[in-house]
DNA sequence: TCTACAGTTAAAGTTAGCTTTAAGGTCAAG
DNA sequence: CTTGACCTTAAAGCTAACTTTAACTGTAGA
C-alpha cells in the first residue's frame, strides 16, 4: 500500500492528475486511512497505467470511462473494452492504408520528375502529386 | 476559384473552423474579391487535406504549423519543385511513423485483454507486455 | 423592393484535460 | 513544539481548438 506520492513517482503522473482521474470516474472508490489519506494498491498503479496506454492510442478520457472495467462489471466491461478498442484499431489502420497510398503517389511523382529533362512537364507532374492528396480527408 | 463555403463543402470543415486556421496562420495569405469575401483554390483545398490528416495523426496544430507550405510559397522551378516533393515525402512518413506507435500501443492493449482468462482481473497479468511498452510514449 | 442566404469581423463562449491556488490538516524529525 | 514534507478540499485558472454570437454587408431571385 502507497500514498498518493508514492504512486505518482512509481507511474509519472502528477497526484493532481491521479486526483483529478478519479473525480472523473476513471479509477474506482478510492481506499482512504483514517486521516483521509489516500491508500492505494499496486493494482491501482496498474490500472493507471491502463489509462496511460489507451490515451496514447487516442482515446479521450469519456471512452476510456466507457470501457474501463469499474468494480463489479467484469465480463462485460471485457467485451465493451475489446470492441471499442478493435473500432478505434480499424479507423487507425484506415488512415494508414490512406496515407501509405499518399507516399507511394509521392514517390512515384518525385522519380517521375527526376527522370523529366530540364524545362519540360514538371509542373504537370508537381499537380498530380497534389492530386494524390485528394481525397485523403476522413470524417472524424 | 470558390468562396469559403464552397471550400467548406468540398472539404466537409466549417467555414468557421478554415477562417481560424487562416487567423492561426495554417494557410497563408487567403485570395480577397473587391467585396471582401475570400477566395480559395485548389492548392488551398489541398492545404485543408493535409492539415486534416496530419490532425488525425495526433499532430497539434502548432506542430502542423510548423512543416505545412504555406499558400505563398509556390514552387520556382525544377530543384524548387523537387526539394516541396520530398520535403512532402517526409512529412508523409512522419505521419506514417506516428500512427504506427499509435496502432501498437492499440494492438498491445488488444493483446492483453485478450490473453486475461475469463473472471481474471484484467490488472493481474500481461505485465511483461505492458513493460516492453514503458518508455516508449508518443511525443508531445 | 423584399426576402433569404452567404459572407465579414471581433469577441465571447465551450469542452477537454489538466494545473494551480488557497486554506488548511497530518506527522516524523530535530 | 516547531519545521517541513506530504496530504486534504473546492474552486479558479490555463491551453488548445474550435464554435457561437452579434452586428453588419453583399448578392441573387420572385
Amino acid at each position: 500500500m502507497m500514498r498518493i506520492g508514492e504512486l505518482a513517482r512509481q507511474t509519472g503522473l502528477a497526484p493532481s492528475k491521479i486526483r483529478f482521474y478519479e473525480a472523473e470516474g476513471l479509477i474506482g472508490a478510492v481506499d482512504r486511512k483514517a486521516n483521509g489519506y489516500r491508500q492505494y494498491s499496486q493494482r491501482a498503479r496498474q490500472a493507471l497505467e491502463l489509462i496511460n496506454l489507451a490515451q496514447q492510442a487516442g482515446f479521450s478520457l469519456a471512452e476510456i470511462r466507457a470501457f474501463i472495467p469499474r468494480e463489479g462489471e467484469a465480463p462485460h466491461g471485457h467485451d465493451r473494452a475489446l470492441a471499442e478498442l478493435r473500432k478505434k484499431l480499424a479507423e487507425v489502420e484506415a488512415l494508414q492504408v490512406k496515407l501509405a497510398e499518399t507516399r507511394a503517389g509521392l514517390k512515384l511523382v518525385i522519380t517521375r520528375i527526376e527522370t523529366t529533362p530540364p524545362g519540360r512537364d514538371c509542373f504537370e507532374n508537381a499537380e498530380g502529386v497534389l492530386k494524390s492528396f485528394r481525397g485523403k480527408a476522413l470524417p472524424a
